[in-house]
DNA sequence: GATGAATGAGCCTTCATTCAT
DNA sequence: GATGAATGAAGGCTCATTCAT
C-alpha cells in the first residue's frame, strides 16, 4: 500500500485557507477546493471524511498553531505585566505573519461549522493561560473578576484590533501593539 | 386590488431571524425562510428584490434599532463617564431584551453579505457616539489614542460579552454589565 | 358595467409585439408585458384567457392585416404575372412598414404556440390566392406543380429575404423587390 | 478514475434533439432532456457548461453534419446544373435520412440561441458553395444578383419544402426533389 | 492512493395565473 | 373593469459526496 501524500495534504489545507479567504466560506466548495489544490475532489475524501472534518481540521490545526506560538517562551517567573505582554505581543506577531490562516480561523468561528468544534479541543490550549491569570487574581494583581471578563479585555481585543474590517486603520506595528497592551491592562488590572 | 399585507412582511423578517439564529446563515435558504413564515418562496420577492436584499434589509433594520437604542435619552451635560456608561448600558439592555437579533446582526457581520453594505448607511450611526468620544479625548479625560482603539475597548467588548458562544458564562445582569464598564473605563481613561 | 378600453388592449397588444422583437418570445413574460404596456398582469387576463391566447390572438390579427394588405387593390382582371407581382409587391411593402409586426409573425411562426392555431383561420386568407394560382395553372401559364411548390418559389421567398437574419444584404428596395419576382416568376411560369 | 461515457454523451443528445422536436425548444428543459436520457441533471454539466452550451453545440454538430452531407461526392467539373442538383439532392436526402436532426436545426434558427453563434462557424460550410455559385455567375450561367437572392432561391426553398409544418403536402419523393430543382433553376439561371 | 465521472438534493429565482379589493 | 398581492410549480444550475477504475 502506499501512504498518503504529505504534499497533498498539505496543498489541501492551502487551498482551503486561501480560498476562505478570497471568496469566503460558503462559497468555498469542495469542487473549488480541489481544484485549486490540483487534485480530484475524491482525493480530499481520502484525508478527511467529509467537507466539515476538512474545515473544522483545519481550524483546529491554525488554532494549536496560534496557540503554541503565543505561549512561546513565557517565563512564568518574570513579572505578570511582562508575563502577559509578552503573550499578547507573541499573539499579535503570529497574526501578522500569518495573516491568511488568523482571517480563516476568524470566518471559522463566526460560521456554523463552529458548533461543531470540541470544546475541550479549545480549552487545552488554554490551561496554561488560565493558570497565569488566576494566579494574578491570588495575588490581587488582577481584577477579581469572572475568566470570561478579563479575556474580554485580554484576549479578544487581539481579535478585534486584527481584523481590518473591523479596525480599518489599526496597523500592527511594535507602537500601536504596546499602545493597545497598555489600554488592555489598564482594564484588568487591580 | 390587495394591499400588500404588513403581517406578511413581518412574519417574513421574523422567520429570517429565527432561521439565521437557529440553523445559520448558510443554511438558511429562502425556501426555508418562506415556510417558516408560511408564505410561498415567491412572495418573499415582491418584498425584497433577492436574498441578498431580504438579509442586508433585515440587517440594516436592526442595526437601525440597536443604534436608536443606545443613544436613547443620552444626555451629553453629564459628566463623559456617566454618559458612556449610559450608552454603555442601553447597548447591553437592548441586546437582553432581544438576543435573536443581535445574534443576527452579529452573524452577519461575518458573513460575505456584510461586504454588501454601504459603510457610510452604519457610520451615520456613529457619528454622535464619535462626537462624544473626541471630546473626552479633547479634554484629556480618554487616551489620546485612534478612534479604533477606543472603540476596541469601550463598543467590542459589548459585542463579545453579549456573545454567549464566546463568553459562556457570562449574564447580562446589571452588576455584570456595571463591572464590564468599568475595565472598559479603565481601559481608556486618561 | 364598464366596457373594456379598447386603447388598453392595443396597448398590450404593442407591448406583446415590441417585447417580443426586442428580448424575444421565451423572454417576453405576461408580468413584462403587462409593465411595458403601463397594466396590471391580471388586467391581461380580462382581454384574454390565457397566455397563449394573447399571443396567438395577435398572430392571427397581424396575420389578417398582412393577407388583407396583400390582397389590396388586386384586380384579376390583368395579366397574370402583373397581378402577382402586385400581390408580391404589396407584401414586401406591408414588411417594409410594419417590421415588428412582421418579426413577431416570424417568430411566433416557430414557436410551439404555432401548433395551437386552427390551419383553416390561417388557410382562409389564401382562399383568394389560392383561386388565382390555380386559374393560372388551368391557362397554362404557370408549371403544373403542387400548390406548395409554388408557395415555395412564390410565398416563402418573401419571408425568407425580409429576414434579416438570413439574408443580412438584402435591402427591400423597390429594384431589389423587382428582380427578386423576376426570379420567383421565372421558377413558377411554365 | 471513471472515463467518460460515450455512451452518455450521445444519450444526451438524442434526448435533447428528441424532447426539442417533440415539445419544442422552449418547453425542453434540463431536468427533461436528463430524464429522457436517463441522466442525472448534474450529468449534463459534465459534458456542457451550460444549456447553451448543449443547444448550442448540438446544433453545430448537426449543422456540420449537414454541410458534409450536402457537399459530399460533388464533383465541380461536371455542367453546373448538374452540379446544383447534386447538391440540392444532397440535402434532400439528408433531411429525408434524418428528419429529427433537421428539424432540431429548423427550430434552433429561429430560437434566441441561434444569435450565439459565431457567424464564422457556420460561414466556413458556405465556402464552397459560394464558390461554385461565384463561378456560375461569372460564366453567364446564373443571373448576376446578389447571393441572398440566388440562396433564397437555391438553398431555402430546401428548407421550407422539407418542413412539413409549412408544405403539408410535400413529401420528399425522388420526383418531387427533382422537380422543385427544376423550378430553382429557372429562378436562378441566367 | 488517486482520480474524474456521476449523482440526487437543493440552491435562488421567475413563471403564468388567481385572489381580494 | 382594473389592480397589485400572492402563489405553487418549475426554471437553470451547483453542491457534497460516491462510484468505478
Amino acid at each position: 500500500m502506499r501512504i498518503k501524500d504529505e504534499l497533498k495534504q498539505e496543498a489541501i489545507i492551502k487551498a482551503t485557507v486561501k480560498l476562505v479567504n478570497e471568496i469566503g466560506f460558503v462559497y468555498s466548495s469542495v469542487a473549488k477546493i480541489a481544484k485549486e489544490a490540483d487534485v480530484s475532489p475524491a482525493t480530499i475524501y481520502i484525508y478527511y471524511k467529509n467537507k466539515e472534518d476538512l474545515l473544522v481540521s483545519t481550524y483546529l490545526e491554525i488554532k494549536k498553531e496560534l496557540s503554541e506560538a503565543i505561549l512561546a517562551g513565557v517565563d512564568e517567573t518574570q513579572p505578570l505585566r511582562d508575563t502577559l505582554y509578552h503573550l499578547w505581543h507573541n499573539g499579535f506577531v503570529y497574526i501578522r505573519k500569518n495573516p491568511e490562516y488568523f482571517r480563516y480561523a476568524e470566518q471559522f468561528s463566526s460560521s456554523p461549522y463552529a458548533d461543531l468544534v470540541d470544546p475541550k479541543s479549545i480549552e487545552q490550549y488554554m490551561g496554561r493561560f488560565s493558570r497565569i491569570i488566576q494566579k494574578g487574581i491570588d495575588q490581587k494583581i488582577l481584577k477579581n473578576v469572572s475568566f470570561d471578563l478579563l479575556m474580554a479585555f485580554m484576549y479578544f481585543p487581539i481579535v478585534t484590533l486584527s481584523n481590518p474590517k473591523l479596525c480599518k486603520s489599526f496597523d500592527l506595528t511594535e507602537a500601536n501593539i504596546e499602545q493597545a497592551f497598555t489600554m488592555a491592562w489598564d482594564a484588568i488590572k487591580y
